[in-house]
DNA sequence: ACCTGAACACCGTTCAAGT
DNA sequence: ACCTGAACACCGTTCAAGT
């Protein structure tokens, strides 16, 4: 009776491996991710892993990708009621962008929490990363040509919105926000309320 | 003779275990500091930065702290010539900011780039980051009375000046701002256009 | 006081071997 | 194809010991 028998194959092991990884990194941080321990919570050998990623840099790439997919995916729906109104969509966008560090904080940190030599960027990482926010700077340009925005240069703008919407982004999960008076939840809010102050900066009157 | 022979003490064995995990932190980023190779750098045994700092946490966690007072110090500077204009005053701190994590990227990533749970955050670090915050508060604050902005909630408000400040600060040092035509140098520059800009919002016409 | 050396449990990675 | 087990060089930390 195949398929019922306790298989000498995993079945999925990269999906379980890429799961012992977000699980691993939500409890010791994306430092405490640890090959061993994901193949551990797999329930395969330590050296099992190999057969899925040349190496320990190339699973948590595989789950960085697997989140920039994921905030790709949000960003599109979220921008989706507010295709006639610009400002309010890049607004939506910041929103967007805070509330999915705050529910997906293990991704998000893989996605970023790498430091400085990100040398072992897959290329199918790397695309993930550029399609992301290829999809930020289309919406910025458009919005800032439909509402007729001051700012002379589009990419140093949505360089400008990024950054904002990160910045908070990165405090919020961190806790930082907290003693301000600003707990996780409330985060999004106030990146939206920020990136419209901004563009309203920007915006001729 | 003393003072010329090689002593038995290293002399200031602390600040070499320092300046070691600086150099290691700018080389491989924050994971890549370790309390072996540290101490091989400062010239002396495994062993010996125990008698320093209670452990690896403790050692990163005092040269965050240094970071912090490094970046107090830069603030307090850069806001001196704009006591009497207090829109340039926030915004020469945004530049300011930007321009010492580009500077002292090393100690930028061990202030902030430990992950999420700051469980080994010494007191000493914690008041250092404090201090630094509310510097930033009280500049922004004097500045909101004297410029009568209209936002309803200062803290709010420091909180997205620090958020767009500390995402360019981030991105500009990951490099990912190069590709957006705004090399490293130029992110102090576009910082502060960008801090301008959303004080800008924020002011009541 | 300050530093050393051996030891322990852990890690990433390799390699020959098993089914 | 996919997984295991032993092995190697590395890590943080402890502990008895040296000066």
């Amino acid at each position: 009776m195949p398929g019922r028998r306790r298989s000498y194959h995993h079945g999925d092991l990269r999906r379980a491996l890429l799961d012992a990884t977000l699980s691993l990194a939500a409890e010791f941080g994306p430092a405490g991710v640890t090959l061993r321990q994901a193949a551990d919570r797999a329930g395969v050998s330590q050296t099992a892993p190999y057969r899925h990623f040349d190496d320990k840099a190339a699973m948590l790439a595989a789950a960085s990708e697997e989140g920039f997919r994921l905030l790709h995916a949000r960003m599109t729906e979220a921008a989706r009621p507010f295709a006639a109104e610009p400002m309010r969509r890049i607004g939506a966008w910041g929103r967007c962008y805070v509330d999915f560090a705050v529910a997906h904080t293990a991704h998000f940190r893989l996605m970023f929490g790498q430091g400085s030599p990100q040398k072992s960027a897959t290329e199918a990482l790397q695309a993930a990363a550029r399609d992301t926010f290829q999809l930020l700077f289309q919406t910025v340009e458009s919005g800032a040509r439909t509402a007729r925005l001051g700012a002379a240069d589009t990419r140093e703008l949505a360089l400008k919105i990024w950054s904002l919407a990160h910045g908070i982004a990165v405090l919020a999960i961190d806790g930082q926000t907290v003693f301000l008076g600003v707990p996780r939840e409330r985060a999004g809010g106030v990146a939206e309320g920020a990136v419209t102050a901004l563009l309203a900066g920007y915006a001729n009157p």
